[in-house]
DNA sequence: GAAACTCCTTGATTCAGATCAAACGCGCGA
DNA sequence: TCGCGCGTTTGATCTGAATCAAGGAGTTTC
Protein backbone atom coordinates (compact mmCIF):
# COMPACT_ATOMS: atom_id res chain seq x y z
CA UNK A 1 0.00 0.00 0.00
CA UNK A 2 1.08 3.29 -1.48
CA UNK A 3 -1.06 5.63 0.43
CA UNK A 4 0.14 8.76 1.93
CA UNK A 5 0.16 11.75 -0.63
CA UNK A 6 1.70 14.36 2.07
CA UNK A 7 4.64 12.38 3.02
CA UNK A 8 5.29 11.79 -1.40
CA UNK A 9 5.52 15.52 -1.42
CA UNK A 10 6.94 16.81 1.93
CA UNK A 11 9.27 14.14 2.28
CA UNK A 12 11.19 14.85 4.91
CA UNK A 13 9.35 15.82 8.00
CA UNK A 14 12.09 16.09 10.61
CA UNK A 15 9.05 17.44 13.20
CA UNK A 16 6.53 14.64 12.52
CA UNK A 17 5.84 12.23 15.05
CA UNK A 18 5.60 9.57 12.14
CA UNK A 19 8.26 9.15 9.87
CA UNK A 20 6.74 9.55 6.47
CA UNK A 21 9.22 7.87 4.63
CA UNK A 22 8.47 4.58 6.18
CA UNK A 23 5.13 4.96 4.65
CA UNK A 24 6.05 5.72 1.69
CA UNK A 25 9.31 4.47 -0.04
CA UNK A 26 9.40 6.29 -3.42
CA UNK A 27 9.65 9.92 -1.49
CA UNK A 28 11.50 12.37 -3.96
CA UNK A 29 9.69 15.78 -3.49
CA UNK A 30 11.50 17.86 -5.10
CA UNK A 31 9.01 20.43 -4.40
CA UNK A 32 9.76 20.76 -0.66
CA UNK A 33 10.87 24.00 -0.64
CA UNK A 34 8.24 25.23 -2.44
CA UNK A 35 5.94 23.94 -0.19
CA UNK A 36 7.53 24.20 3.19
CA UNK A 37 6.18 27.78 4.04
CA UNK A 38 2.52 26.51 3.23
CA UNK A 39 2.92 23.36 5.33
CA UNK A 40 1.85 23.62 8.80
CA UNK A 41 0.45 20.67 11.36
CA UNK A 42 -2.94 21.11 13.32
CA UNK A 43 -3.68 19.16 16.52
CA UNK A 44 -7.29 18.66 17.72
CA UNK A 45 -8.98 17.18 20.69
CA UNK A 46 -11.03 13.74 20.41
CA UNK A 47 -14.71 14.63 19.85
CA UNK A 48 -13.92 17.95 18.18
CA UNK A 49 -15.13 18.62 14.67
CA UNK A 50 -12.58 19.32 12.37
CA UNK A 51 -14.81 20.66 9.41
CA UNK A 52 -18.64 20.96 8.99
CA UNK A 53 -20.22 19.36 6.22
CA UNK A 54 -20.81 22.50 4.03
CA UNK A 55 -18.00 24.36 5.34
CA UNK A 56 -15.84 26.19 3.34
CA UNK A 57 -12.11 24.06 3.05
CA UNK A 58 -8.90 25.60 3.30
CA UNK A 59 -6.66 23.09 3.39
CA UNK A 60 -6.30 19.20 2.44
CA UNK A 61 -3.52 17.20 4.35
CA UNK A 62 -3.48 14.12 5.78
CA UNK A 63 -3.67 12.59 9.30
CA UNK A 64 -0.13 12.19 11.78
CA UNK A 65 -1.63 10.35 14.72
CA UNK A 66 -4.57 9.90 15.95
CA UNK A 67 -8.40 8.66 14.02
CA UNK A 68 -10.59 11.18 12.14
CA UNK A 69 -14.02 9.79 10.76
CA UNK A 70 -16.12 11.23 7.82
CA UNK A 71 -20.28 11.11 9.28
CA UNK A 72 -22.89 12.05 7.46
CA UNK A 73 -26.63 12.73 9.90
CA UNK A 74 -30.00 12.57 9.26
CA UNK A 75 -31.79 15.74 10.78
CA UNK A 76 -33.80 13.19 13.73
CA UNK A 77 -30.38 12.20 14.53
CA UNK A 78 -29.41 8.80 12.75
CA UNK A 79 -25.68 8.94 11.69
CA UNK A 80 -23.74 6.68 9.61
CA UNK A 81 -19.92 7.01 9.64
CA UNK A 82 -18.50 6.98 5.84
CA UNK A 83 -15.14 6.75 6.23
CA UNK A 84 -12.22 6.52 8.85
CA UNK A 85 -9.68 8.56 8.38
CA UNK A 86 -6.20 6.48 10.07
CA UNK A 87 -2.86 7.99 10.06
CA UNK A 88 -1.20 8.33 6.40
CA UNK A 89 -4.83 8.86 5.18
CA UNK A 90 -5.36 12.19 3.37
CA UNK A 91 -7.92 14.57 3.83
CA UNK A 92 -9.63 17.07 1.36
CA UNK A 93 -10.72 16.99 -2.10
CA UNK A 94 -8.43 19.30 -4.32
CA UNK A 95 -11.13 20.94 -6.77
CA UNK A 96 -13.72 21.11 -4.21
CA UNK A 97 -14.90 24.26 -2.27
CA UNK A 98 -16.94 22.73 0.42
CA UNK A 99 -16.51 19.60 2.41
CA UNK A 100 -19.56 17.73 1.48
CA UNK A 101 -19.00 15.48 5.37
CA UNK A 102 -18.30 16.75 8.68
CA UNK A 103 -14.70 15.15 9.59
CA UNK A 104 -14.81 14.43 13.12
CA UNK A 105 -11.84 13.77 15.31
CA UNK A 106 -12.17 10.11 17.10
CA UNK A 107 -8.91 10.27 19.32
CA UNK A 108 -6.77 13.33 19.86
CA UNK A 109 -5.00 13.93 16.22
CA UNK A 110 -2.24 15.40 14.89
CA UNK A 111 -2.98 16.52 10.83
CA UNK A 112 -0.12 17.36 8.70
CA UNK A 113 -2.03 20.68 6.33
CA UNK A 114 -1.28 22.54 3.13
CA UNK A 115 -3.27 25.71 1.97
CA UNK A 116 -5.56 24.42 -0.71
CA UNK A 117 -4.76 26.75 -3.10
CA UNK A 118 -1.09 26.25 -3.32
CA UNK A 119 -1.31 23.06 -3.20
CA UNK A 120 -4.20 23.04 -6.38
CA UNK A 121 -1.68 24.78 -8.11
CA UNK A 122 1.01 23.16 -8.03
CA UNK A 123 -1.04 19.82 -8.43
CA UNK A 124 -1.83 21.78 -11.91
CA UNK A 125 1.82 22.06 -12.12
CA UNK A 126 3.27 18.59 -11.86
CA UNK A 127 0.90 16.01 -13.28
CA UNK A 128 2.87 13.13 -11.72
CA UNK A 129 0.88 14.51 -7.99
CA UNK A 130 -2.48 14.49 -9.76
CA UNK A 131 -2.36 10.99 -11.17
CA UNK A 132 -1.09 9.87 -7.33
CA UNK A 133 -4.48 11.97 -6.00
CA UNK A 134 -6.71 10.22 -8.98
CA UNK A 135 -5.36 6.35 -7.64
CA UNK A 136 -5.70 7.48 -3.77
CA UNK A 137 -9.16 8.70 -4.69
CA UNK A 138 -9.81 5.12 -6.15
CA UNK A 139 -8.52 3.62 -3.87
CA UNK A 140 -11.31 5.11 -1.45
CA UNK A 141 -14.16 3.93 -3.74
CA UNK A 142 -13.26 0.93 -3.59
CA UNK A 143 -12.84 0.74 0.12
CA UNK A 144 -16.58 2.61 0.07
CA UNK A 145 -17.81 -0.02 -1.71
CA UNK A 146 -16.01 -2.91 0.19
CA UNK A 147 -17.92 -1.45 2.94
CA UNK A 148 -21.77 -0.98 1.47
CA UNK A 149 -21.19 -5.31 0.98
CA UNK A 150 -20.37 -5.12 4.74
CA UNK A 151 -23.81 -2.39 5.52
CA UNK A 152 -25.55 -4.26 2.96
CA UNK A 153 -25.21 -8.21 3.53
CA UNK A 154 -23.30 -8.61 6.51
CA UNK A 155 -24.58 -10.19 9.83
CA UNK A 156 -23.60 -7.83 13.06
CA UNK A 157 -20.82 -10.71 14.12
CA UNK A 158 -19.60 -10.27 10.36
CA UNK A 159 -19.77 -6.51 10.48
CA UNK A 160 -17.68 -6.82 13.36
CA UNK A 161 -15.12 -9.02 11.95
CA UNK A 162 -15.28 -6.78 9.00
CA UNK A 163 -13.89 -3.43 11.18
CA UNK A 164 -11.55 -5.74 13.75
CA UNK A 165 -9.75 -6.91 10.62
CA UNK A 166 -9.38 -3.61 8.91
CA UNK A 167 -8.05 -1.84 11.73
CA UNK A 168 -5.52 -4.93 12.31
CA UNK A 169 -4.34 -4.58 8.78
CA UNK A 170 -3.96 -1.13 8.43
CA UNK A 171 -1.94 -0.96 12.17
CA UNK A 172 0.26 -4.18 10.92
CA UNK A 173 1.16 -2.10 7.56
CA UNK A 174 1.99 0.52 9.61
CA UNK A 175 4.03 -0.75 12.52
CA UNK A 176 5.70 -3.24 9.41
CA UNK A 177 4.66 -6.01 11.24
CA UNK A 178 3.35 -8.70 8.68
CA UNK A 179 2.66 -12.30 8.77
CA UNK A 180 4.22 -13.77 12.26
CA UNK A 181 2.73 -14.32 15.29
CA UNK A 182 -1.00 -12.51 17.13
CA UNK A 183 -1.77 -9.27 16.19
CA UNK A 184 -2.32 -6.69 18.61
CA UNK A 185 -4.01 -3.41 18.44
CA UNK A 186 -5.69 -0.85 20.58
CA UNK A 187 -9.44 -0.03 19.24
CA UNK A 188 -8.99 3.80 18.59
CA UNK A 189 -13.08 3.97 18.36
CA UNK A 190 -15.92 3.85 20.89
CA UNK A 191 -18.33 1.43 20.63
CA UNK A 192 -20.72 4.12 19.41
CA UNK A 193 -18.48 5.33 17.06
CA UNK A 194 -17.84 1.60 15.57
CA UNK A 195 -21.72 1.04 15.83
CA UNK A 196 -22.15 4.14 13.55
CA UNK A 197 -19.55 3.07 11.16
CA UNK A 198 -21.30 -0.55 11.36
CA UNK A 199 -24.46 1.09 10.69
CA UNK A 200 -25.38 -0.94 14.21
CA UNK A 201 -26.51 -0.01 17.60
CA UNK A 202 -23.39 -0.04 20.78
CA UNK A 203 -25.28 -2.39 22.48
CA UNK A 204 -25.15 -4.71 19.74
CA UNK A 205 -21.65 -3.81 18.85
CA UNK A 206 -21.10 -4.45 22.80
CA UNK A 207 -22.20 -7.60 22.84
CA UNK A 208 -20.91 -9.34 19.33
CA UNK A 209 -17.54 -7.94 20.37
CA UNK A 210 -17.59 -10.16 23.95
CA UNK A 211 -19.65 -12.75 21.71
CA UNK A 212 -15.93 -13.08 19.50
CA UNK A 213 -14.09 -12.90 22.56
CA UNK A 214 -15.72 -15.76 24.33
CA UNK A 215 -15.34 -17.76 21.48
CA UNK A 216 -12.07 -17.54 21.59
CA UNK A 217 -11.73 -15.13 17.82
CA UNK A 218 -10.25 -12.34 19.79
CA UNK A 219 -8.79 -11.68 23.38
CA UNK A 220 -9.26 -8.59 25.09
CA UNK A 221 -7.12 -6.65 27.59
CA UNK A 222 -9.61 -3.35 29.59
CA UNK A 223 -12.23 -2.61 26.86
CA UNK A 224 -9.77 -1.26 24.36
CA UNK A 225 -7.11 -3.50 23.73
CA UNK A 226 -7.26 -6.45 21.55
CA UNK A 227 -5.41 -9.37 20.26
CA UNK A 228 -6.03 -11.53 17.34
CA UNK A 229 -4.51 -14.87 18.04
CA UNK A 230 -5.60 -16.03 14.26
CA UNK A 231 -5.57 -13.37 11.59
CA UNK A 232 -7.06 -16.27 9.25
CA UNK A 233 -9.91 -17.35 11.79
CA UNK A 234 -11.17 -13.45 11.70
CA UNK A 235 -10.90 -13.12 7.88
CA UNK A 236 -13.28 -16.21 8.26
CA UNK A 237 -15.71 -14.57 10.84
CA UNK A 238 -15.54 -11.14 8.62
CA UNK A 239 -16.88 -13.54 5.56
CA UNK A 240 -14.20 -12.68 3.57
CA UNK A 241 -12.12 -14.66 0.81
CA UNK A 242 -9.66 -16.59 2.34
CA UNK A 243 -7.32 -15.57 0.29
CA UNK A 244 -5.49 -13.02 3.54
CA UNK A 245 -6.98 -10.05 1.52
CA UNK A 246 -3.72 -8.47 0.94
CA UNK A 247 -3.76 -7.95 -2.94
CA UNK A 248 -4.37 -4.86 -4.46
CA UNK B 1 -24.26 17.47 -13.49
CA UNK B 2 -21.69 17.25 -15.99
CA UNK B 3 -21.29 13.56 -15.94
CA UNK B 4 -20.19 12.16 -20.14
CA UNK B 5 -16.46 12.23 -20.28
CA UNK B 6 -17.01 10.05 -23.11
CA UNK B 7 -19.37 12.58 -24.39
CA UNK B 8 -16.36 15.42 -23.79
CA UNK B 9 -13.75 13.65 -25.50
CA UNK B 10 -15.93 12.44 -28.42
CA UNK B 11 -18.30 15.39 -29.03
CA UNK B 12 -19.94 14.76 -32.02
CA UNK B 13 -21.00 11.22 -31.99
CA UNK B 14 -23.24 11.26 -35.10
CA UNK B 15 -24.44 7.34 -34.70
CA UNK B 16 -25.19 7.46 -31.00
CA UNK B 17 -28.42 7.05 -30.07
CA UNK B 18 -28.19 9.18 -27.56
CA UNK B 19 -27.02 13.39 -28.05
CA UNK B 20 -23.85 13.59 -25.73
CA UNK B 21 -24.01 17.08 -26.46
CA UNK B 22 -27.35 17.15 -24.50
CA UNK B 23 -26.07 15.75 -21.82
CA UNK B 24 -22.55 17.69 -21.61
CA UNK B 25 -22.68 21.66 -23.04
CA UNK B 26 -18.76 22.27 -22.84
CA UNK B 27 -17.80 19.81 -25.42
CA UNK B 28 -14.97 20.99 -27.30
CA UNK B 29 -13.09 17.56 -28.46
CA UNK B 30 -10.19 18.70 -30.51
CA UNK B 31 -8.99 15.05 -29.56
CA UNK B 32 -11.68 13.56 -31.87
CA UNK B 33 -9.48 12.75 -34.88
CA UNK B 34 -6.91 10.91 -33.00
CA UNK B 35 -9.60 9.15 -31.32
CA UNK B 36 -12.53 8.15 -33.52
CA UNK B 37 -10.08 4.82 -34.24
CA UNK B 38 -9.95 3.65 -30.92
CA UNK B 39 -14.12 4.23 -30.08
CA UNK B 40 -16.10 1.50 -31.00
CA UNK B 41 -19.68 0.18 -29.28
CA UNK B 42 -20.98 -3.03 -27.46
CA UNK B 43 -24.13 -4.23 -27.05
CA UNK B 44 -25.06 -6.64 -24.28
CA UNK B 45 -28.20 -8.58 -23.48
CA UNK B 46 -30.15 -7.86 -20.16
CA UNK B 47 -28.38 -10.68 -17.74
CA UNK B 48 -24.88 -10.32 -19.59
CA UNK B 49 -22.05 -9.95 -17.69
CA UNK B 50 -19.64 -7.22 -19.10
CA UNK B 51 -17.16 -8.07 -17.00
CA UNK B 52 -15.65 -10.68 -14.14
CA UNK B 53 -13.77 -9.46 -11.43
CA UNK B 54 -10.51 -9.69 -11.69
CA UNK B 55 -11.02 -9.73 -15.29
CA UNK B 56 -8.01 -8.20 -17.34
CA UNK B 57 -9.94 -4.46 -18.52
CA UNK B 58 -9.38 -3.84 -21.98
CA UNK B 59 -11.64 -0.66 -22.42
CA UNK B 60 -12.85 1.96 -20.62
CA UNK B 61 -16.14 3.60 -21.84
CA UNK B 62 -19.63 5.16 -20.87
CA UNK B 63 -23.11 4.14 -21.03
CA UNK B 64 -25.30 5.24 -23.68
CA UNK B 65 -28.44 3.53 -23.60
CA UNK B 66 -29.54 0.99 -20.78
CA UNK B 67 -28.63 0.13 -17.20
CA UNK B 68 -25.94 -1.72 -15.66
CA UNK B 69 -24.88 -2.83 -12.59
CA UNK B 70 -21.73 -3.05 -10.58
CA UNK B 71 -22.31 -6.52 -8.36
CA UNK B 72 -19.73 -8.00 -5.45
CA UNK B 73 -20.49 -11.21 -4.20
CA UNK B 74 -19.75 -13.28 -1.28
CA UNK B 75 -18.63 -17.03 -1.11
CA UNK B 76 -22.23 -17.71 0.03
CA UNK B 77 -24.24 -15.91 -2.60
CA UNK B 78 -24.72 -13.36 -0.81
CA UNK B 79 -24.62 -10.31 -3.12
CA UNK B 80 -24.57 -6.59 -2.77
CA UNK B 81 -24.58 -4.09 -5.82
CA UNK B 82 -22.18 -1.10 -5.20
CA UNK B 83 -22.55 1.09 -8.28
CA UNK B 84 -25.56 1.79 -10.64
CA UNK B 85 -24.86 2.28 -14.16
CA UNK B 86 -27.19 4.99 -15.56
CA UNK B 87 -26.96 6.21 -19.84
CA UNK B 88 -23.46 8.91 -19.37
CA UNK B 89 -22.33 6.71 -16.42
CA UNK B 90 -18.52 6.20 -16.85
CA UNK B 91 -17.18 2.51 -16.42
CA UNK B 92 -13.43 1.63 -16.04
CA UNK B 93 -10.58 2.53 -14.03
CA UNK B 94 -7.34 4.50 -15.79
CA UNK B 95 -4.26 2.63 -14.23
CA UNK B 96 -6.39 -0.22 -12.99
CA UNK B 97 -5.41 -3.40 -14.65
CA UNK B 98 -8.16 -5.70 -13.36
CA UNK B 99 -12.14 -5.36 -12.62
CA UNK B 100 -12.64 -4.80 -8.96
CA UNK B 101 -16.15 -5.74 -9.46
CA UNK B 102 -18.65 -8.01 -11.85
CA UNK B 103 -20.13 -5.46 -14.05
CA UNK B 104 -23.54 -6.99 -15.27
CA UNK B 105 -26.13 -5.78 -18.01
CA UNK B 106 -29.35 -5.07 -15.88
CA UNK B 107 -30.97 -4.09 -19.19
CA UNK B 108 -30.09 -4.61 -22.72
CA UNK B 109 -27.49 -2.06 -23.18
CA UNK B 110 -25.40 -0.05 -25.52
CA UNK B 111 -21.70 0.89 -23.88
CA UNK B 112 -19.60 3.89 -26.15
CA UNK B 113 -15.95 2.38 -25.68
CA UNK B 114 -12.69 3.18 -25.78
CA UNK B 115 -9.36 0.85 -25.93
CA UNK B 116 -7.86 1.25 -22.73
CA UNK B 117 -4.44 1.93 -23.71
CA UNK B 118 -4.82 4.64 -25.96
CA UNK B 119 -7.05 5.90 -24.19
CA UNK B 120 -4.59 6.24 -21.22
CA UNK B 121 -2.27 7.71 -23.47
CA UNK B 122 -4.34 10.63 -24.43
CA UNK B 123 -5.32 11.06 -20.54
CA UNK B 124 -1.25 11.41 -19.87
CA UNK B 125 -1.09 14.00 -22.52
CA UNK B 126 -3.82 15.83 -21.77
CA UNK B 127 -3.97 17.20 -18.07
CA UNK B 128 -7.77 18.56 -18.75
CA UNK B 129 -9.11 15.09 -19.00
CA UNK B 130 -7.13 13.53 -15.78
CA UNK B 131 -8.72 16.54 -14.20
CA UNK B 132 -12.58 15.60 -15.53
CA UNK B 133 -11.58 11.95 -14.59
CA UNK B 134 -10.84 12.99 -10.77
CA UNK B 135 -13.93 14.88 -10.90
CA UNK B 136 -16.29 12.05 -11.92
CA UNK B 137 -14.38 9.74 -9.48
CA UNK B 138 -15.15 12.15 -6.67
CA UNK B 139 -18.45 12.36 -7.61
CA UNK B 140 -18.23 8.61 -7.62
CA UNK B 141 -16.88 8.50 -3.97
CA UNK B 142 -19.62 10.69 -2.96
CA UNK B 143 -22.69 8.51 -4.27
CA UNK B 144 -21.04 5.46 -2.77
CA UNK B 145 -20.55 7.61 0.47
CA UNK B 146 -24.51 8.61 0.25
CA UNK B 147 -25.73 4.70 -0.35
CA UNK B 148 -23.83 4.14 2.46
CA UNK B 149 -26.09 6.24 4.53
CA UNK B 150 -28.65 4.45 2.79
CA UNK B 151 -27.91 1.23 3.48
CA UNK B 152 -26.52 1.24 6.90
CA UNK B 153 -29.33 3.37 8.52
CA UNK B 154 -32.46 3.41 6.42
CA UNK B 155 -35.52 1.58 6.37
CA UNK B 156 -36.91 -0.37 3.72
CA UNK B 157 -39.27 2.05 3.04
CA UNK B 158 -36.43 4.91 3.08
CA UNK B 159 -34.28 2.36 0.95
CA UNK B 160 -37.09 2.25 -1.78
CA UNK B 161 -38.05 5.76 -1.57
CA UNK B 162 -33.87 6.67 -1.84
CA UNK B 163 -33.58 4.75 -5.04
CA UNK B 164 -37.18 5.61 -6.62
CA UNK B 165 -35.70 9.59 -5.87
CA UNK B 166 -32.11 8.79 -7.24
CA UNK B 167 -33.99 7.05 -11.04
CA UNK B 168 -35.83 9.72 -11.37
CA UNK B 169 -33.68 12.78 -10.64
CA UNK B 170 -31.34 11.06 -13.24
CA UNK B 171 -34.07 10.38 -15.87
CA UNK B 172 -35.24 13.73 -14.95
CA UNK B 173 -32.04 15.41 -15.96
CA UNK B 174 -31.61 12.95 -18.84
CA UNK B 175 -34.49 13.76 -20.35
CA UNK B 176 -34.25 17.66 -19.34
CA UNK B 177 -37.44 17.53 -17.74
CA UNK B 178 -37.17 19.30 -14.61
CA UNK B 179 -39.36 21.05 -12.27
CA UNK B 180 -42.72 21.10 -13.32
CA UNK B 181 -45.47 18.33 -13.90
CA UNK B 182 -45.52 14.71 -12.40
CA UNK B 183 -42.30 12.77 -13.06
CA UNK B 184 -42.55 9.21 -15.12
CA UNK B 185 -40.09 6.84 -15.70
CA UNK B 186 -39.54 2.97 -16.09
CA UNK B 187 -37.86 1.53 -13.75
CA UNK B 188 -34.78 -0.24 -15.13
CA UNK B 189 -34.26 -2.92 -12.24
CA UNK B 190 -36.11 -6.27 -11.51
CA UNK B 191 -37.08 -6.41 -7.62
CA UNK B 192 -34.14 -8.57 -7.44
CA UNK B 193 -31.63 -6.28 -8.83
CA UNK B 194 -33.63 -3.34 -6.28
CA UNK B 195 -32.81 -5.81 -3.37
CA UNK B 196 -29.25 -6.59 -3.93
CA UNK B 197 -29.07 -2.55 -4.57
CA UNK B 198 -30.85 -1.65 -1.28
CA UNK B 199 -29.55 -5.00 0.96
CA UNK B 200 -33.12 -6.05 1.22
CA UNK B 201 -34.64 -9.27 0.21
CA UNK B 202 -36.95 -9.10 -3.23
CA UNK B 203 -40.08 -9.69 -1.06
CA UNK B 204 -39.28 -7.25 0.95
CA UNK B 205 -39.18 -4.97 -1.85
CA UNK B 206 -42.12 -5.92 -3.30
CA UNK B 207 -44.51 -5.05 -0.39
CA UNK B 208 -42.38 -1.77 0.31
CA UNK B 209 -43.22 -0.42 -3.19
CA UNK B 210 -47.14 -1.26 -2.57
CA UNK B 211 -47.30 0.31 0.46
CA UNK B 212 -45.40 3.73 -1.04
CA UNK B 213 -48.81 2.72 -3.45
CA UNK B 214 -51.32 2.32 -1.41
CA UNK B 215 -50.25 5.46 0.41
CA UNK B 216 -50.05 7.56 -2.96
CA UNK B 217 -46.80 8.69 -2.91
CA UNK B 218 -45.88 6.64 -6.08
CA UNK B 219 -48.90 5.30 -8.81
CA UNK B 220 -47.82 1.82 -10.49
CA UNK B 221 -49.01 1.07 -14.07
CA UNK B 222 -48.23 -2.21 -14.83
CA UNK B 223 -45.00 -3.49 -12.55
CA UNK B 224 -42.49 -1.08 -13.81
CA UNK B 225 -43.76 1.93 -14.75
CA UNK B 226 -43.88 4.42 -11.76
CA UNK B 227 -45.74 8.35 -11.61
CA UNK B 228 -44.54 10.33 -8.70
CA UNK B 229 -46.72 13.06 -8.22
CA UNK B 230 -45.03 14.78 -6.13
CA UNK B 231 -41.09 14.35 -5.78
CA UNK B 232 -40.93 16.35 -2.49
CA UNK B 233 -43.18 14.20 -0.81
CA UNK B 234 -40.77 11.05 -2.56
CA UNK B 235 -37.95 12.96 -1.04
CA UNK B 236 -39.72 13.11 2.51
CA UNK B 237 -39.85 9.35 2.15
CA UNK B 238 -36.23 8.82 1.81
CA UNK B 239 -35.27 10.57 4.44
CA UNK B 240 -33.73 13.03 2.30
CA UNK B 241 -33.15 16.87 3.38
CA UNK B 242 -35.34 18.84 2.11
CA UNK B 243 -33.46 21.12 -0.46
CA UNK B 244 -35.02 19.20 -3.25
CA UNK B 245 -31.58 17.59 -3.41
CA UNK B 246 -30.38 19.34 -7.05
CA UNK B 247 -27.03 21.19 -5.57
CA UNK B 248 -23.82 19.80 -6.50
C1' DG C 1 -13.82 10.70 48.72
C1' DA C 2 -18.24 11.71 46.94
C1' DA C 3 -20.47 13.46 42.87
C1' DA C 4 -20.80 13.59 38.16
C1' DC C 5 -18.85 12.34 34.10
C1' DT C 6 -18.35 9.06 30.05
C1' DC C 7 -18.02 4.57 28.32
C1' DC C 8 -19.33 -0.06 28.55
C1' DT C 9 -22.04 -4.26 29.78
C1' DT C 10 -26.08 -7.05 30.47
C1' DG C 11 -30.96 -8.37 30.60
C1' DA C 12 -35.91 -8.29 28.97
C1' DT C 13 -38.87 -7.27 25.39
C1' DT C 14 -40.30 -5.79 20.82
C1' DC C 15 -40.43 -5.40 15.98
C1' DA C 16 -38.80 -4.77 11.13
C1' DG C 17 -37.44 -7.48 7.87
C1' DA C 18 -35.91 -12.32 6.65
C1' DT C 19 -37.39 -16.70 5.57
C1' DC C 20 -40.44 -20.21 4.01
C1' DA C 21 -44.22 -21.28 1.10
C1' DA C 22 -47.70 -20.76 -2.31
C1' DA C 23 -49.76 -18.86 -6.11
C1' DC C 24 -50.63 -15.19 -9.73
C1' DG C 25 -50.04 -13.05 -14.39
C1' DC C 26 -48.11 -12.53 -18.46
C1' DG C 27 -45.28 -13.22 -22.53
C1' DC C 28 -43.50 -16.95 -25.33
C1' DG C 29 -42.58 -20.94 -27.88
C1' DA C 30 -44.52 -25.35 -29.36
C1' DT D 1 -54.42 -23.40 -26.87
C1' DC D 2 -51.62 -25.21 -23.66
C1' DG D 3 -48.02 -25.34 -20.74
C1' DC D 4 -43.81 -23.24 -19.17
C1' DG D 5 -40.74 -19.90 -17.00
C1' DC D 6 -39.86 -15.68 -15.13
C1' DG D 7 -40.88 -11.86 -12.35
C1' DT D 8 -43.91 -10.64 -8.92
C1' DT D 9 -47.23 -10.67 -5.13
C1' DT D 10 -49.03 -12.19 -0.81
C1' DG D 11 -49.41 -14.73 3.50
C1' DA D 12 -47.58 -17.02 7.80
C1' DT D 13 -43.92 -17.52 10.75
C1' DC D 14 -39.39 -16.76 12.63
C1' DT D 15 -35.40 -14.23 14.20
C1' DG D 16 -31.52 -10.93 14.55
C1' DA D 17 -30.90 -6.70 16.01
C1' DA D 18 -33.27 -2.58 17.98
C1' DT D 19 -35.16 -0.71 21.88
C1' DC D 20 -35.94 0.03 26.65
C1' DA D 21 -34.00 -0.23 31.11
C1' DA D 22 -30.48 -0.97 34.81
C1' DG D 23 -26.15 -1.08 36.47
C1' DG D 24 -20.96 -1.30 36.63
C1' DA D 25 -16.28 0.48 36.10
C1' DG D 26 -12.98 3.98 35.25
C1' DT D 27 -12.24 8.92 34.82
C1' DT D 28 -12.09 13.72 36.21
C1' DT D 29 -13.85 17.59 39.28
C1' DC D 30 -14.35 19.95 43.40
Amino acid sequence: MHNSLTAEISQDCGDCPIRHRAVCARCEADELETLDNIKYYRAYEAGQTILWSGDRMEFVGSVVRGVASLTQTMEDGRTQMVGLLLPSDFVGRPGRETAAYDVVATTDIVMCCFRKKPFEDMMARTPHIAQRLLEMTLDELDAAREWMLVLGRKTAREKIASLLSIIARRDATLNLRSGEGPLEFDLPLTREAMADYLGLTLETVSRQINALKRDGVIELKGKRHVTVPDFDRLSEEAGDDSDGGMLS
